[in-house]
DNA sequence: CTTCAATATTGACGTTGTCAAGATATCTAG
DNA sequence: CTAGATATCTTGACAACGTCAATATTGAAG
């Protein structure tokens, strides 16, 4: 900070001088609410979860230790809008994949699915953890709430179509439930017993065997 | 350390007037080591992983502040050393399930022991949850190394004997591994999405269906 | 009984989440 | 253009936490 009295970190160069009146108008910072989750993401890679606090976001970002509270509320608001962005990049890699899979049939869509799956939780890990822990999470914020359905969504469709059902129907049978959670289990597990290094002692037994090997190893076992 | 000896059993008819009711050598408290295990698993379930520090394990015991110190060290180490508590309860849930489901055969040891894994996690939902928090744990702690070998083992054991193989070879086929892994992604997978109530819209559209029966469906849909 | 080491307590320090109050910049009315 | 009004950000404080050092207490060996 040079000078107080002309502070020189206001408006970051709009140089399109666009009138901000969309969604959330910046005020001192700019975009304090997107810069905080962007700086919030590089502490969790770098420093994991438990690195993870208010303090080291604002930290990251250049603020003060209490900016954030203005705009998450709390840890559990800053932890929950975090993974509401990792849910919507979920979702998206997934139609990636699926829209990428559409000659394939049956077992090679499944595979297709359950490698981006697994993917997304390797290439980002402290974000995928963080998704899926529930209790660091408040369900019911709207912005996550909202990605969970996009995210669920994406998977119910994806693996829909693997036997021509393009989306869940409203009232499924058990036997179609239980097949969207069988493929679904059986790659979120694989995922998490992955990321948890559980699996680490298995791959040593099998030399010239990648995660990725097995995981296709695993799929194609019908 | 010198008197190592004497703190592995000593006298265990000792409940003289004492205030000793503890087996173990007790010292100034008797077994603050348990106690502070217990008292932790109970301050875990009631309120959460994010609740158990090492003062509320402390003050449910009883005891100061810093006691747990000299027990565990670190709060890392008293989590581990209670995740090892769970991996062996949950290796004697999985050995006794398995060796009730001798006489059956092929997918109906695997629901057996698919239900059994589900059933724990169901039943000591922060247990199961603290046990497969890698970044919380210590791996390398003596005591949580040789417990997740022996769930490791029992598991390994148990889905093994479903193809008539008592335990994992030394050298497994990739496909051998894959059953192996397909079998304990899919269970413990369910286990997570559960315990994350991420299963709880899907089973919401299936009325008169608990979780336990759409998971037998998904162990069933070979 | 004396001594010693294991056990437990007390007190302190830095960090964290959170709150309240003040400061600052942007917006909007007049 | 000026002057509130309002949203944003900072500062300072507090309790709880993990951890460490110093101290007190107790069981057991000599």
């Amino acid at each position: 900070m040079a000078n107080k009295a002309t502070k020189q970190h206001p408006s970051r160069g709009k140089a399109a001088s666009r009138p901000r009146k969309r969604s959330k108008a910046p005020y001192h910072h700019g975009d304090l609410h997107e810069a905080l989750l962007k700086a919030a993401e590089r502490v969790l890679e770098r420093d994991g979860l438990a690195g993870l606090t208010l303090r080291a976001a604002a930290r990251e970002a250049g603020v003060s230790h209490a900016a954030p509270a203005h705009h998450f509320g709390d840890v559990t608001g800053l932890l929950s809008e975090l993974a509401a962005v990792g849910f919507r990049r979920f979702a998206a890699s997934l139609r990636a994949a699926a829209a990428k899979a559409v000659p394939a049939q049956g077992d090679a869509r499944l595979l297709a699915i359950g490698m981006a799956y697994v993917a997304f939780a390797r290439e980002y890990p402290g974000l995928f953890m963080l998704m899926f822990r529930g209790d660091r999470l408040d369900i019911r914020r709207p912005a996550l709430e909202k990605a969970l359905q996009e995210s669920n969504m994406a998977l119910a469709s994806a693996i829909g179509e693997l036997r021509n059902e393009a989306v869940i129907p409203e009232r499924p049978t058990v036997a179609q439930a239980a097949q969207m959670v069988r493929s679904w289990s059986m790659v979120h597990g694989f995922a998490t017993l992955l990321l948890d290094r559980r699996l680490d002692g298995l791959l040593a037994l099998l030399p010239e065997t990648s995660a990725d090997d097995l995981l296709s190893a695993m799929l194609n076992a019908d």
